[in-house]
DNA sequence: CAAAATTAAATTGCACGCAATATAATTTTG
DNA sequence: CAAAATTATATTGCGTGCAATTTAATTTTG
């Protein structure tokens, strides 16, 4: 006998149309990530930055001076990924690592003129990136409300277990 | 002469604002897939499966014996990505590859019975996946849409150049 | 205060992801 | 039909991500 409507609606079916890619949030997002890396690309591409670089920026030109730890939860990443990134940022000429002198352990990043000067050119591929979206600035608000709060979502999950 | 003082900082503050890692959508999603991926972990290293090679095998489950090519479109990915991939997968004992009698530049990608029965064990992990997310189905379902159109504009966009 | 525990970065190893190139098979064309 | 163009896959090189380990500095504690 077929269920009712409510139990359709709350209930993931056993069934192949459930396993499809093109219903899965998890694949839509990991799609989106990618049409997204690939379209920031051509415009970081003259900079010198990959997109990971360009996110560090972003953080750096919200709070300059920072440590490698802060960025690391500013972005969710950790030093197996941050440390040798931000040596070719270095590298680049776009930032500079320096040992904290109160505290020997951390290393504090800071932006150098020319990755100061970058903030500027960055407002024009942050309109870009809007037109290439083809949304509203409703929709793109909407959108991020609500996949900061599916990642809050999975990271409090991840932390309970 | 200059502006004055409120001027000034009410126009770089809207500015700064637009940067801010917290308004920008690409973040947002950005930070979601590694949610995904990280929740996913768990559930799949059980299996010898990373999060890629899953996807792999949710097309494999939808559509048997697909050509690599075929695979890469279903997932946006080239052979750079998945011939070491569906390598891994078939030394993993998942996957058959096997060159296409009727074309041999073709490699025919096709389940193992291993491969074949982990299908049973997806449905729970979609049901983890699910709740792990937070969300109601029609939430889920609204996302979904949601991204897919944005990743459609993206791509169409960087078509037209 | 010295030993133990904690913390911050860096390093190593492996798996993507992608651009660029290479190789081999098939199709097109002149 | 043979040369040229196209197509499918594989390979190489580089930059993430992340788990696991290492190293050095600081904090805790017995």
């Amino acid at each position: 006998m077929m269920k009712n409507d409510r139990d359709a609606v709350e209930t993931i079916e056993q069934d192949d149309g459930a396993l499809a890619l093109g219903q899965q949030l998890c694949f839509a997002i990991y799609s989106a990530a990618h049409a997204f890396n690939r379209t920031y690309k051509p415009l970081l591409d003259p900079h010198g930055l990959t997109y990971p670089q360009y996110l560090v920026m972003l953080a750096l030109w919200q709070d300059d001076n920072q440590t490698v730890k802060a960025i690391g939860e500013a972005l969710s990443l950790d030093s197996g990924t941050l440390s040798p990134l931000l040596k070719r940022l270095e590298a680049s000429g776009h930032v500079r690592r320096k040992r904290d002198r109160k505290d020997e352990r951390q290393v504090l990043i800071s932006l150098t003129d020319k990755g100061r000067d970058l903030k500027k050119e960055a407002f024009g591929i942050l309109q870009e990136i809007g037109k290439a979206s083809g949304c509203s600035l409703d929709t793109l608000r909407g959108l991020t409300a609500e996949l900061q709060g599916l990642t809050e979502n999975l990271k409090r999950l991840r932390a309970a277990e």
